[in-house]
DNA sequence: TTGTAAGCGTTATCAA
DNA sequence: TTGATAACGCTTACAA
């Protein structure tokens, strides 16, 4: 790699007068320019990150905590938050977080990373004391369950969204909803069971722990339980299910084909998120739409913000019900 | 941040011995090497990773080259890279690799990071000698279509594999077995049509250009061009097909039911890479068993070693055929 | 319009 | 066993 040195030598000028031209500074005569340019084309020459990064404090990389690379919402979600990245001129660290590490983990981003992206986790306080500490800005995509504040936050408006879903399952007769949740609190499924919580409270419909099935967030595990679930004997039996990602209910809905489960005329089940696979199934899953490129954009567009110091408002977009097969019979259970 | 300086100040020793403690050189007395582990902890001291880089030339980055994120194949892979990598003290920066951004791309890594890990794309020329240039080796997940050598290659053994499942389909009696390519040619799907079409010939059947779909490398594309194929009448249709990718299989898979064509009895479908959606359709999906995380594993232990100069044999295992209902019969075709 | 030089936070050589 | 000090390659006052 040929360095600056070598440029402004075989330019004939000085190493400053090359810095001046990489950077586009006014101030320099077309001759030089030009000059210098050819100097560096004929080099090859590429600046050195780690010296311009030593330099001015910065190293364009952005950390991205993901939970599951194997669920398609989150890697969607990355797809488009690395599109955008790339844009605004920055690379990504994809960082796979659980509790377990976070603590080693806390120690790991200070002057490697200029800011995070967080996919809904929530952090303990002292590695968001850490983090603080080390100036990097945070950003969720996706609310947390508990509130501490990042800088800001991009995500639909899960209350009103589960309140539609619920509404939905209200008016095709549903009463005995129950939900399938992740039982990890520090992930993103988790609000979307406080949101369902809510919703339920808010259509005065009952419900009690025994509503909750854990899912963990797999579809291996989500099947799993909703198969314990349909064979074990109960006289009284739920007539619909939310899960709280698109993925347990789609192993949600394999269990029932295999205990031959009529879905939906003998029970209903539905999504969150709209990933793609919910077209594919039989029948196809009702679902909340999660706008991934729109969230992921504004997320990147936020932490950029924040790096040049500027005011960054959080994003909250209300979004839409995907109606499916899977909660729509053609007779009303009431 | 407290630098290094502040922490030899207030040990009361000189910024050397800093290092020799962070560093874990001998030579240093355990008098002087606790407190200066006292002023490190006190300050909560952390290296720069910047001036570190600048100092020894390195990075402990590596880029990874993906081709689309919303593939669960890939997803995986990564999630696995990703888990070795951390183990093995390296960030991973995702890429999102195409032809059209090749010329702009082979320029941002030089310094950046140390290596780069491929997924079967197949690179340029000019591409592969600006990296070799800038002394970045390049290890490959899955064999690319063009033999340009990398470094090493880490990958299952296509031709084994595409003969087996071939065979496999000649015994369920297929004769007329087609292939849903990804008709880019810089994607590791490209491969696999190769050991598709070296076991047909070795099994002597009979295929033209008109046995091959192009699905694109998505479910939506396979879907649509499945959903055209089996509208349009022709006198002679094919029993079996293999898609490049189980994403496409899917697509193809859902074509078949929208227009009632019933799996496998009227047509047998099989995929690729069998990721965990092949077991969740109905029917399930035949498949080539691709382990991802010893693959991606062995992708990363091969770097590791590249980097560290030592050798890095190409790592080539072979694999096993799932058999699942989409190509099973009772009765046999022939 | 261009050049000089200090400094970013390390590592590593050489002396002490 | 420890300390000075010269790089690493860049940015940016400030000087010329």
């Amino acid at each position: 790699m040929a360095t600056r040195k070598e440029v402004a030598d075989k330019a004939g000028v000085s190493v400053a007068t090359v810095s001046y031209v990489m950077n586009n500074k006014q101030g320099v005569s077309e001759e030089t320019r030009a000059r210098v340019w050819q100097a560096i084309t004929e080099l090859e020459y590429k600046p050195s990150y780690a010296a311009r990064s030593l330099k001015i404090q910065k190293s364009n990389n952005l950390a991205v905590f993901i939970n599951y690379l194997g669920d398609p919402f989150e890697a969607g979600l990355l797809n488009h938050l690395e599109e955008r990245a790339r844009e605004a001129g920055y690379f990504l660290n994809f960082q796979t977080f659980s509790s377990e590490t976070e603590i080693e983990f806390r120690h790991q981003f200070a002057g490697r990373v200029d800011g995070l992206l967080l996919i809904g986790q929530t952090l303990q306080a002292e590695t968001l004391q850490t983090l603080r500490a080390n100036n990097l800005p945070i950003v969720s995509i996706t609310q947390a369950a508990s509130d501490h504040s990042f800088d800001a936050i991009a995500d639909i408006d899960w209350e009103m969204a589960m309140y539609q879903l619920l509404t939905h399952l209200y008016e095709q007769g549903h009463r005995r909803i129950a939900f399938m949740e992740n039982e990890h609190y520090n992930h993103p499924h988790h609000y979307r069971k406080i949101a369902f919580v809510k919703a339920m409270e808010r259509l005065q419909l009952t419900f009690n722990e025994q509503y909750f099935l854990q899912g963990g967030g797999r579809l291996e595990q989500a099947q799993q339980q909703m198969y314990s679930y349909l064979r074990a004997s109960s006289s009284e039996k739920f007539t619909a299910f939310v899960a709280a990602s698109d993925l347990m209910a789609i192993g949600m809905l394999t269990a029932c084909r295999q205990l031959q489960i009529a879905v939906p005329e003998e029970l209903a089940i539905c999504g969150c998120e709209n990933i793609l696979m919910t077209t594919q199934t039989e029948p196809e899953i009702t679902t909340i739409h999660y706008p991934r490129k729109e969230v992921a954009y504004a997320a990147v567009d936020l932490i950029s913000k924040l790096l040049q110091q500027q005011s960054a408002p959080s994003y909250k977009i209300s979004t839409e019900l995907v109606l499916r097969k899977s909660t729509i019979q053609q007779v009303s259970l009431v």
